[in-house]
DNA sequence: ATTATCTATAGATCTATAGATAATGC
DNA sequence: ATTATCTATAGATCTATAGATAATGC
C-alpha cells in the first residue's frame, strides 16, 4: 500500500513533515486538494478576492506550502477553467460528424445536453469563473482557444454566428441557475433537456419538429456516452 | 458663468487647489469623472483588479483626493450597477400594464428591445460587472432588488420562471457581444431586434406569429419612449 | 472663508522565496 | 536520503485618514 488513500477515511501516514492542521483524509493527493479548495473559494469570492492564504487554510497547510505543488494562483485558475470545457470538447468532433446534414438539430440538442451536463458536474460550479475579468489575460489563452472551439461547434450546428451565440448563452444559463439554488440531481436531468430544447426553439426549428429532434438528440447522447471510455456527464 | 463647463473644451478655472495632472476639461463634475474612470477600469480589469490609485490616475488627481467625492470603491460600483438597470426599470410598470392579456408577447419584445438598448447605451459596457463576484456581498443588495424586479417582469411576460430566465439570459448576451467587438451604432439597432425576436422564439411563440408580435412590440417601444420625459435608450 | 486638491503615512494586506525541520523509506 | 511540510520574511502592494496648501469668492 502506497501510504496515501485510506479506504475508510482514517488518517493514513504520509511522507514528509506533518501538516499544521490535518483535515480528514479524503484520499486525494495534495494538488487535487488544493484545486478543490481553490475552486470553492474562487466560485464564492472570485479569483482576485481569494488569497493564497485562504486556499492554504482550507486545505489545512500553511500559505507557503502551496508553492511546493503549484506554480502560482494563475496555475490553479487555468487548470480549473480547462476542466470546465474539456469534457464537452471531447464530444465535439463526433457530434460535428454525426450532425452533418439532416441530423444537425439532433446534434445541436445533444451538444447542449452534454455541455449543460459538464457544467452541472463541475465541482463547486467552476463555470462562474468564465466571466471573471482576469481570464482575459494572455496567461489564459489556452482556455480561450478551447472555449472558442466549443463555440464554433455551436455556430456550425446552429447555422449562424448569432444563433450559435444564443445557444451557448442559453447553455451557460445553468451556471447562474446553479449559483442561485443548487438544483437536486433529479431536477438536473430535466434542466438539461429544457435548455437543449430552448436551443432548438431559439434557432428557429419549427415547433412541430422540436420533439423529434430532441428524441434523436437524446439517442445521440446515449450512443456517444456509451461508446468511448468517456464518462457520461452527470 | 459658474466656473465649470467650458463650451469649447478650453481649461476653465476651478475653485480649490489645482490638480496634479489636469486633463482636458470635459464639462463633467468631479464625481462624474470619477465614475466614468471607474467604469472603464472596472470593465477592463474587474472590480478587485482595479485600485483606487488607478482610478485617480485616470482622472488626473491623487489617490487620496478621491475620498473627497466618494465614500469608497464600493460606492462607485453600486452606483454604476444601478445605472445599468434603472433606465430599463423605468419602463417596466408601463409594459406590464400594456402587456396584460393578448399583447403579452409584444410587451416582452418591447422589454427586450429596451433592455438591450440600455445595456448598449451604458458607458464602457458596465454590464460586465453583473457577474463580478463582489456583487454578491450584502453591500450591493439595492442593486439585487432592482435586478430582481426586472427579472420578474421577464418571468411574468414570458409566462414561466424558466422562460423568463431564458429571455434575461438572451438579453444579457449583448454584454459579451459588446465586449468581444464593440458594435457600430448601425448594427446595434439590428441587434436589439434580433435578440428580442430570439426571446419570442425561445418562449415558444409560434413562428407565424413572431413577426406580428415584433412589429407590435416596436410600436410599444416608440409609444413609451416618446411619452414621458425619459430618453429612449440608444 | 470656502473649496478642492495635495503630501505623507499608518496599518493591513498579499505573493513568492529561502532555508529549517519532521516525517517516512531504505 | 527523500519528501512534504514548516517558519520567517522581503518587497510590493492597497485603502483610508490627517493635516497642509493653493486656488477662487466675498
Amino acid at each position: 500500500m502506497d501510504a496515501v488513500s485510506a479506504p475508510d477515511g482514517k488518517v493514513t501516514p504520509r511522507v514528509g513533515r506533518p501538516r499544521a492542521n490535518p483535515r480528514d483524509d479524503d484520499g486525494l493527493d495534495a494538488r487535487e486538494q488544493i484545486l478543490d479548495a481553490a475552486a470553492a473559494l474562487f466560485a464564492e469570492h472570485g479569483y482576485a478576492g481569494t488569497s493564497t492564504r485562504a486556499i492554504a487554510e482550507r486545505v489545512g497547510i500553511r500559505q507557503a506550502s502551496l508553492y511546493y505543488h503549484v506554480a502560482g494562483k494563475d496555475d490553479l485558475l487555468l487548470e480549473l477553467l480547462e476542466r470546465s470545457v474539456r469534457p464537452s470538447l471531447d464530444f465535439v468532433a463526433d457530434l460535428l460528424r454525426l450532425g452533418a446534414g439532416e441530423r444537425r438539430y439532433a446534434a445541436l440538442h445533444a451538444l447542449a445536453v452534454i455541455d449543460v451536463g459538464t457544467l452541472l458536474a463541475t465541482p463547486h460550479n467552476i463555470g462562474t469563473l468564465y466571466l471573471t475579468h482576469e481570464v482575459q489575460q494572455p496567461r489564459f489563452e489556452p482556455f480561450h482557444r478551447h472555449r472558442a472551439e466549443l463555440r464554433s461547434a455551436y455556430v456550425e450546428l446552429a447555422g449562424s454566428e448569432f444563433a450559435g451565440s444564443c445557444c451557448l448563452q442559453l447553455v451557460e444559463m445553468v451556471i447562474g441557475l446553479r449559483r442561485d439554488r443548487e438544483p437536486a440531481p433529479a431536477e438536473s436531468a430535466g434542466l438539461r433537456e429544457e435548455i437543449a430544447t430552448a436551443c432548438l426553439r431559439v434557432v428557429g426549428l419549427a415547433p412541430g419538429r422540436v420533439a423529434a429532434a430532441a428524441r434523436e438528440g437524446a439517442r445521440l447522447v446515449e450512443q456517444l456516452a456509451g461508446e468511448g471510455s468517456r464518462t457520461p456527464p452527470a
